[in-house]
DNA sequence: CGGCTGCTTGATCAAGTTCAACTTTTGTGG
DNA sequence: CCACAAAAGTTGAACTTGATCAAGCAGCCG
């Protein structure tokens, strides 16, 4: 039961014992990576693919300073690069942000299991199309969004796809990320993110201490960050903060 | 040969002619939607899924005030919404923004031709993939353009994916957007776009006329907002301006 | 212990918003 | 086909947000 986090809050309710089974017999191999180290680069030829079983990792574009944004975020349960099932190569670069465990599949493995179930196939697609989802609200988020809202909407995303997990206890979790890591995400400066991040705390929304963070009054980071996890289709996973 | 443009600039070229017949044999219907008219709403349950076959249509968030976001454009070639097959329902409205000729297919019989042919449903996926390559090309420019990058990049995206669907002539295509939506969709206000445009076009890199582009200096816009057209895999679509 | 990285805070500056007014284009009904 | 209304395009001025530059502090790892 090493992959006991696979699509975890990613359809997996959906799929039988046998289905999981079948999937988890695929997995090559199991490494630890270390923090800050690069999983994938772009314009790689891509032929296997990762599951996230410990750890946050994230997606990058580069700008021509040097300046990266992330365009994606991955918690434990995802597969980091499904997308590289069809596309073959990556348009970005995966670098884990703490020390990672990781899974990983040949293509292959995946295309015959797929073959074999629809169900499952079915399955890594709408895995895929939650990541698509969680893009298009980013998109939302940045195109509408001041400082102080975009980064109450991070948070509840963080905290609502983490409690999917089972990663939240006593509405806290462990969260590895700097300051300029959140900038890097909601498209600010790390500057900026200081100010906003106390802006917040001092309005009791959450609390950090060492790297964990409690949510104080969720309904209140929600209501300022028009956050709506139905994007997330929560009810397919532990419905603790589902509507 | 109703869906002439069906996947075009999506994978297409990978498919056969038996498969490519396969699923226009599943085509329901084809009707007209004129402009500004919703397609499918957020939270609705879908059990169809639209194929566009002519004019623009918009994916739209909203906000608490109103306002809303773009979370993309679609051009004609593309499935406005197989993203619906797996997840079951929107998280966003679906509105088009010029008259629109659109095709739509069952989800069963859409079902029923991924299991018959693996190659067509890896087509299905790979443009709900490619879709989600945009949306993350949108995050990054977001989160790290200036006004004037943001929008020559647009202009850079939108004349690439045209010209992959054979809607580019002498560098010109029919774009009936107002500067308001390229505000919804690029973040920014319809006033300041009204400015940027005017910057943009005063530095002859494009002109307007009758809701007609013409793109005066692709080189000049592409290195202005950044542009690389690789996450549109336009290699497999006619590589006219393909690297 | 020293150096790197992240955190914090202040001052200044520029990008983009907001508000407002006016012109032009588009669409609709008589 | 024209009249009128609605929407889009245009421009200016004041204002707000967040970036930039700069400097000091804290914590962690070798």
């Amino acid at each position: 039961m090493i992959s006991h986090k696979f699509l975890m809050g990613r359809g997996r309710d959906q799929l039988s014992i046998e289905e999981i089974r079948m999937i988890e017999s695929k997995i090559s191999n199991v490494i630890d990576v270390p923090a800050r180290e690069p999983l994938a680069c772009r314009g790689e030829e891509v032929v296997k693919s990762t599951l996230l079983l410990e750890g946050f990792a994230s997606r990058y574009k580069n700008d021509q300073t040097g300046a990266r944004q992330a365009v994606e975020l991955h918690v434990p349960g995802d597969f980091v690069d499904l997308h590289a099932l069809p596309l073959k190569q990556l348009d970005h670069d995966i670098i884990t942000i703490s020390e990672v465990k990781v899974a990983t599949f040949d293509h292959q493995d995946l295309m015959d299991i797929s073959q074999k179930s629809p169900r499952l196939a079915n399955a890594l697609w709408f895995s895929t199309l939650l990541d698509a989802a969680i893009n298009r609200k980013w998109i939302f988020s940045h195109g509408r969004h001041r400082a102080e809202a975009r980064i109450a909407n991070f948070l509840c995303e963080i905290y609502v796809r983490l409690d999917m997990v089972g990663l939240v206890t006593d509405n806290a979790f462990h969260f590895p990320l700097t300051q300029p890591d959140i900038g890097e995400i909601t498209g600010l400066t790390g500057v900026h993110v200081n100010r906003v991040l106390r802006w917040l705390r001092n309005r009791g929304l959450f609390v950090v201490d060492k790297r964990r963070i409690q949510i104080l009054d969720y309904d209140g980071l929600a209501k300022l960050g028009e956050f709506d996890p139905d994007y997330l289709f929560p009810s397919f996973a532990r419905p603790e903060h589902a509507p």
